[in-house]
DNA sequence: TTCATTAGTTTAAATGATTAAACCATTAAA
DNA sequence: TTTAATGGTTTAATCATTTAAACTAATGAA
């Protein structure tokens, strides 16, 4: 009952990543930035372009998958640029949770 | 470009499962049912004890976590027994997407 | 058959997330 | 020092999600 206290944390931990990942409009700026992801990252304005939102709401989701973890930011002047985290340590703790999970369900699996 | 597309597939076909597991109350009801992992399953009245949370919301957020095969139920009589699904088939398609980003990011790590 | 138990559904209210419009701040160029 | 360009922030409106209250349906027991 100790992994469950484990586990509780872990999803805990976890839950804003996963809203982060989970919408639409985030995900089309994740994959635009996979798209072009080489180390000198893409603009405000080339997203919104390419997501077909406005430049308030780029910003907005832009905040929220900053704060989780999944981009980086660089300044040059007045020029933003936006890529994604070399390192990956949110995606690497939502693996370890899923395979805590499964590992539980299977070891149910014969009673 | 092709292995874009596949992803951008991918993400598409997650999103539910994602926002799903994103939600705290529902990860709590995640949580008993890995507490209760045995044949037998809770049913929602146990759910609302564990959870604090109404009935009528309890029953709101187990048919969402059907709706993405994270759980499945049994029914006696008026009696329904609510289990996590032995099969992971969502799970291990998130894994396969985690994975895949990380391998296009760490790609990219040398340009 | 009548009453109690179990649990899903519908509707409306409350809450929370998303967005656009307008505004502000900073840098770079003229 | 103006002016243009870039982009973040605030506010208010919109939209979606979540919830509780009341209702309904079905089973099982008295």
């Amino acid at each position: 009952m100790e992994r469950l206290e484990q586990l509780k944390k872990e999803f805990n931990d976890i839950s804003d990543f996963l809203i982060a990942l989970g919408d639409e409009k985030r995900q089309s700026i994740i994959i635009t930035l996979l798209q072009n992801n080489s180390c000198k990252g893409l603009r405000v304005n080339d997203l919104t372009d390419a997501t077909q939102l406005s430049r308030p709401a780029v910003s907005h989701h832009l905040k929220i998958l900053k704060q989780v973890g999944l981009i980086e930011m660089r300044s040059e002047g007045t020029k933003n640029y936006y890529f994604l985290s070399h390192t990956t340590t949110e995606i690497d703790k939502l693996k370890n949770l899923l395979n805590h999970v499964t590992t539980i369900i299977e070891k149910s699996e014969g009673k």
